[in-house]
DNA sequence: AAAATTAGGTTGCGAATCGCTACTTACTCA
DNA sequence: TGAGTAAGTAGCGATTCGCAACCTAATTTT
């Protein structure tokens, strides 16, 4: 992992790289999941993923390195340690979500449990989609990449206002 | 790669462990991004990404056997392959641009090249998030995950439907 | 037609990573 | 004080990764 030289020119193109460093280990996003659904001690997490205690200690201090979990002694039972989403974790939960998803459409062909819902009718959340500005959910024949150069000056206020 | 068997268990509930399956192994995000961004043959992406080659064949052979990559040999240059997006690979969109967005605010701080615009209007994409179904954008404190068995016959139709 | 080139791999090998199990350290509870 | 639990760490074999060299088939050059 880490990036290597090749990689580095890309990444300094584009944040993909940069972004799976962080995320792209075996087991990162399962743990991130099982944050998400409130386990938050490391005993917890190993059982209920299964995952080899040595490679979980590692990636969980991976992703308190990167300041994707929060590690705070618990001050109720001093022999635990809280592992809690930050709000850089917090915010990979469209990916995660979008991920997911795509698994259910395309790999097991069914909604998996538990399901996402909007706490204030109990509505299972929507597909996640690319959106234009405006709000039109948007296809991938209705896009493009461009080079940021290419945009208008009024474009690139917008993206820096994002 | 490939579910260990803690992990079969897991994946038969949620469908993250199986979208991961196919798409958490090293390089399979670059591999996608190059071929959304248009590139078609080996030699493109070696060069494009500087991976070995050997991995490449793999993850490129593994990226079609999962139905994500449709390998069809060029009728011009037939000693030439093109390895082109299927509909099923086209559905990471959301995931990749996600992750993207992600890396952009969380770890470079910015807007990276190329940006994705709305062919319409030369616009750039808006932030990938969590909607309700009415459309209402979601943040992680208005949602809760809940059991399947738990939602109403309605609301299970809205979920099959989805 | 023979030689050189190019695309797309395959093979071998050393280095790094993974996963399993056992051990350690710190704290809690009876 | 002794048993038990939480959170790691250590050792070791099995995979996987990355680099470089080699291979084969199709094309281009001479």
């Amino acid at each position: 992992m880490g990036l290597r030289e090749p990689l580095a020119e890309i990444a300094a193109q584009c944040s993909l790289p940069k972004a799976l460093e962080a995320m792209g280990e075996r087991w990162a996003f399962l743990i991130l999941r099982a944050a998400f659904n409130g386990l938050q001690h490391f005993e917890e997490i190993q059982s209920s993923l299964g995952i080899a205690r040595n490679i979980l200690a590692n990636r969980l201090g991976r992703l308190v390195d990167d300041g994707i979990l929060d590690r705070v002694p618990c001050p109720l039972d001093r022999r635990k340690v809280e592992y809690r989403l930050t709000e850089k974790g917090i915010a990979l939960l469209p990916t995660m979500i979008a991920l997911r998803q795509w698994g259910e459409r395309w790999e097991t062909g069914c909604p998996s449990n538990p399901v996402l819902v909007d706490k204030r009718d109990g509505q299972p959340v929507s597909q996640i989609r690319v959106h234009a500005h405006d709000g039109r959910a948007l296809e991938w024949h209705d896009l493009a990449f461009r080079d940021r150069s290419e945009l208008g000056e009024a474009d690139a206020v917008a993206v820096a206002a994002e």
